[in-house]
DNA sequence: TCTGGGGTCCTAGGACCC
DNA sequence: TCTGGGGTCCTAGGACCC
């Protein structure tokens, strides 16, 4: 039999400066004003457009935006509010289609394909009214593209910004593609992009004009995909499955100044080996496989992972790996600016095998424990309990005092 | 871009096995 | 002891995304 290759029409979505959306839809008075959120960071994470318009940049420190734009309303970020608006937003768009892939917070994409007639109304009508049911009942903008492609319609979404909606028809890709760099399409960063330019590839359209042969002689597997794509065959399915299932957990963090202080290091792996494992137990995953690392101040990384004989979501073998593997990794005189952990290879823990294959005894001893203390957690707030080994870290973060500090550590494990 | 934190997927190459 | 060739599994690391 023949494959018949349907054509589809694809939807996506992309908030506007989501979270400081979020905070103008929260609080009316901001609109129109300099918003920038972040404050707990340190750094810029979103800003509005009139912000944008002042020069300042994602990342930029909110120590010189406070410096050099006093008039900048700087507000912390509220994540509860960004999750809340951002299913509503999903849940809005659902109203008109079944399949929606909500592919990041403030981004999702929904299969318009055979839409037309049950809902009597253009693809374009029902972008329409999905962006207007955003606009009013929440109070967001937001953008919108509706094109062949997943890859097409994100460059329809990006095509209008703020508060646009662009459709892209098979018969005039080209033109929009013509107008593109290369380095805009998703999927093709700048090492990808720098790479292309320098044969001549600056546009989306001088990539599409190449060869698929020659797409697959001098790059991976993926590229050929996004060619096919920004050709106008969709390969890139919509998958709606709820984002729950994660393959890998990490925990890092960023300090200053850099340090060699091997101790500290350690506390803070212990720290993210903690916080990982709340997260995995969370979701009911244990993992198999876990990986150290510390990235010097030269962006360098000093990586070790480590399959566990026994896959579990209790902190305490792993922080005993840790320290055993910290010295391998660490070396005198290099500072180190971050540290990091990722649990791999993760696996629903209540797929439970058999004794002999499976989980010791041990192994579940502690995870039960650390059941009963995520309940207590819940009840009383964050780290009533923690380990000795992550004191350290604690210690740095808070700027407790020594009182404090033997205060807590009556609650040690 | 003087670079925060949390994810995914792909590939080259080594180890090991006929 | 030396010689092929081929398959599979795993690992580390790169590139990309938000």
């Amino acid at each position: 039999m023949e494959k018949v290759v349907k054509n589809k029409t694809i939807l996506h979505i992309d908030g506007d400066a989501f979270f400081v959306g979020v905070e103008v839809a929260k609080n009316p008075k901001l609109k129109g004003k300099a918003v920038v959120t972040g404050e707990e960071k340190g750094i810029v994470t979103a800003l509005s457009y009139e912000a944008k318009a002042l020069g300042i940049k994602r990342g930029m420190s909110t120590f010189h935006v406070k410096k050099y734009f006093p008039k900048v309303i700087i507000l912390p970020g509220d994540y509860k509010s960004y999750a809340k608006y951002s299913s509503l937003m999903f849940d809005i768009v659902r109203r008109y289609v079944d399949d929606v892939e909500e592919y990041s917070i403030d981004e999702c994409f929904g299969d318009l394909t055979g839409l037309e007639h049950p809902l009597k109304m253009t693809y374009r009508q029902i972008a329409e009214r999905i962006k207007k049911e955003v606009n009013v009942e929440l109070g967001l903008s937001v953008s919108l593209g509706v094109a062949p492609t997943k890859v097409l319609a994100k460059v329809a979404s990006k095509w209008v910004k703020p508060n646009g909606l662009t459709v892209i028809e098979k018969d005039n890709v080209k033109e929009f593609l013509a107008k593109t760099p290369i380095g805009k399409i998703w999927g093709i960063g700048p090492r990808t992009a720098e790479a292309l330019e320098k044969r001549g590839i600056k546009t989306a359209l001088d990539f599409v004009n190449k060869d698929i042969a020659w797409i697959g002689n001098n790059l991976s597997k993926p590229y050929e995909v996004i060619w096919q794509e920004l050709n106008g065959i969709s390969l890139l399915e919509i998958d709606p499955r709820p984002k729950t299932v994660y393959s890998s957990i990490q925990k890092t963090r960023t300090f200053h100044p850099a340090t060699n202080d091997k101790l500290f290091l350690f506390s803070q792996l212990s720290k993210h080996i903690e916080e990982a494992c709340t997260k995995a137990r969370h979701f009911d995953l244990v993992a198999r496989k876990v990986s150290f690392f510390l990235k010097t101040s030269n962006f360098e990384y000093h990586t070790c992972s480590v399959n566990l004989k026994t896959s579990t979501n209790a902190p305490e073998m792993i922080v005993t790996l840790a320290e055993e593997k910290i010295k391998e990794i660490h070396r005198r005189g290099v500072l180190y600016r971050t540290t990091g952990v990722v649990l791999h290879d993760l696996v629903s823990s209540d797929t439970t095998q058999g004794d002999l294959f499976g989980r010791s005894a041990q192994a579940n001893k502690f995870e039960v424990v650390h059941k009963q203390i995520d309940t207590l957690e819940k009840k009383f707030g964050k780290k009533v309990l923690y380990l000795a080994s992550t004191q350290k870290a604690i210690k740095r973060k808070t700027g407790a005092t020594e009182a404090e500090d033997l205060d807590r550590d009556l609650l040690f494990l």
